[in-house]
RNA sequence: GCCUCGCUAGCUCAGUUGGCAGAGCAGCUGACUCUUAAUCAGCGGGUCCAAGGUUCGAGUCCUUGGCGGGGCACCA
């Protein structure tokens, strides 16, 4: 055990010994750090000057002391809470009882105070305490007052002390929240409803990934973790609750990069009677609206890269994209195969559909910065997507690419069992072992109830995270990142 | 799974050619009633990720392993 904590402890038994107890309960009618900085704000505090107590001028506060500066009887501590830092002022004179106490704090303790309003000499707004209460020891020290804490690791492992050491940390987590808060606005403006959907699915489908496997004992049942809530939000369209979406958490069984967690949050939502045009105006709704209104300004920085949210974005052709940035029109098979050979790609056991789009991911996904919607896949790549009218070739699909990322993925829904039926028994090579194609006979059986024609549309919300708040790991936006050899097995 | 870089005090980091383990912050003691990364004086603090190996001698070189970052593969 380190000396800090042995000294921390020995505090602790001389705070118990004055007779206080230093894990406290309730502190109530606690204004916000924020708040009170507000409140001074239409005051006028003279430098040196402390205001007379009052109902507009006293207040209670609480929160981790992060710094503190002591003057034999005379103490500065910085106070931080959800919404900021302040500084607490507390001298032998103001606070005879406390005393004692105070001087036994350390950095990291957390305290609620009763004080009233100044301003130091320098001018600092300060809340002059005139009651401290510990509501709680810290056994162990705080990291580094100005570096905080920077080991990636300790980060990720240890989040608790990043949170509270590194207010830009927070300040991420907080705007998640907001972001997503701003999701269910837009989307409970256009009259959807939000739903849940089983995460323990018997038949996993709706992506092309490996699931988690789990069993339920009673039941004897191997089951997989979703690795996409699709099928099921299609079977609350059939049931005619028309205009859904749920926050799904997914689960796939791949590895682990700056872009790609274990699990993930997707925004799924389906809309009766509209189409994958539907599904664009929400994707810019969505994300424009929310660099605008959470982040405050439509041109964010993304490491070096400025990348410029104004709508309306821009629609392009996967086929036209493919032409430009490959060289050669997509249906000239010969030349396909042959650049996939140049690349070292195992072309010969991938159908031409999945070679086409390898090509499209390594040439033209790099270049797509700026918000971009790809728009009409070619069919074989797309087994729930309906087919256009016009060329049967080609599926009315887009994903959105932003800062070079698939952030958004959506369809106008397939709704003919019978397509339906046939895309799943139609099993792609070179998508690997385990695609989206395991036939789903009871979603299938839904379809033939009669599913209204719809539009569909997922939103990585990690990755929009990362783009709003110019993160540029998925596991910075990921409050708990899966970390290895923490568990019993270890 | 493969390649590569890293792991030294509670935290942030130095550590030369293989030759006594260092600094700042934090901590402890003392001074100090207007500081704000407070200041000044003094003091304590190490499983150098782990285990082997080479060597008179290893934080440093070699091997294996652990954990983490980045890249590849896989994938959204």
């Amino acid at each position: 055990m380190s000396d800090q904590i042995t000294d921390r402890i020995a505090k602790l038994e001389k705070i118990r010994e004055l007779g206080v107890d230093p894990y406290g309960s309730r502190f109530t009618d606690v204004t916000a750090n924020a708040a009170i900085a507000a409140a001074a704000e239409k005051l006028t505090i003279e430098s040196g000057q402390i205001l007379d107590a009052g109902p507009e001028t006293t207040f209670r506060a609480a929160g981790r002391v992060t710094l503190h500066r002591i003057f034999g009887n005379l103490m500065f501590m910085t106070v931080r809470d959800r919404t900021g830092d302040l500084q607490f002022g507390l001298s032998k004179k103001m606070v005879t009882e406390g005393w004692k106490v105070a001087k036994l704090l350390d950095l990291g303790d957390i305290v609620g105070v009763e004080g009233t309003l100044g301003r130091t000499k320098t001018g600092e707004l300060t809340l002059w305490c005139t009651s401290l209460t510990l509501l709680s020891k810290a056994l162990r020290p705080p990291p580094e007052k100005f570096h905080g804490l920077t080991d990636v690791e300790a980060r990720y492992r240890r989040r608790y002390v990043d949170l509270f050491a590194n207010p830009e940390s927070r300040d991420v987590f907080i705007k998640r929240a907001k972001i997503i808060d701003y999701a269910r606005a837009v989307l409970h403006r256009r009259g959807f409803l939000e739903v849940e959907t089983p995460v323990l699915q018997p038949i996993y489908g709706g992506a092309a990934a490996r699931p988690f496997t789990t069993h339920h004992n009673t039941l004897d049942m191997d089951l997989f973790l979703r690795i996409s809530p699709e099928l099921y939000l299609k079977r609350c369209l059939v049931g005619g609750l028309e205009r859904v979406y749920e926050f799904s958490r997914n689960f796939r069984n791949e590895g682990i990069s700056p872009r790609h967690n274990p699990e993930f949050t997707l925004l799924e939502l389906y809309q009766a009677y509209g189409d994958y045009h539907d599904m664009m105006d929400v994707c810019e709704d969505f994300i424009a609206g929310a660099a605008r209104d959470v982040i405050g300004t439509n041109k964010i920085m993304f490491g070096d890269q400025e990348i410029d949210y104004t709508t309306p974005w821009p629609r392009m052709k996967y086929v036209d994209l493919f032409a430009e940035h490959v060289g050669f029109p997509l249906t000239d098979i010969a030349k396909v195969r042959q650049r996939a050979r140049e690349l070292k790609l195992e072309e010969t056991k991938m159908d031409d559909a999945v070679v086409v789009n390898a090509l499209f991911e390594h040439h033209v996904e790099p270049k797509l910065v700026n918000p971009t919607f790809v728009i009409d896949y070619p069919a074989p790549i797309c087994p729930l997507t309906k087919r256009d009218p016009a060329d049967p070739n080609f599926a009315l699909r887009f994903e959105l690419f932003i800062n070079r990322m698939e952030i958004g993925n959506a369809y106008s829904e397939l709704n003919d069992p019978a397509v339906q039926r046939e895309t799943f028994s139609n099993q792609l090579r070179g998508e690997g072992d385990e695609t989206m194609a395991v036939m789903d006979e009871d979603y299938v059986e839904a379809l033939e109830y009669g599913m209204p024609p719809a539009g569909g549309l997922g939103i990585g919300i990690d990755r929009v995270v990362m783009l709003l708040t110019g993160s540029k790991s998925i596991r910075d936006v990921i409050l708990f990142p899966l970390q290895r050899g923490q568990g019993p097995g270890t």
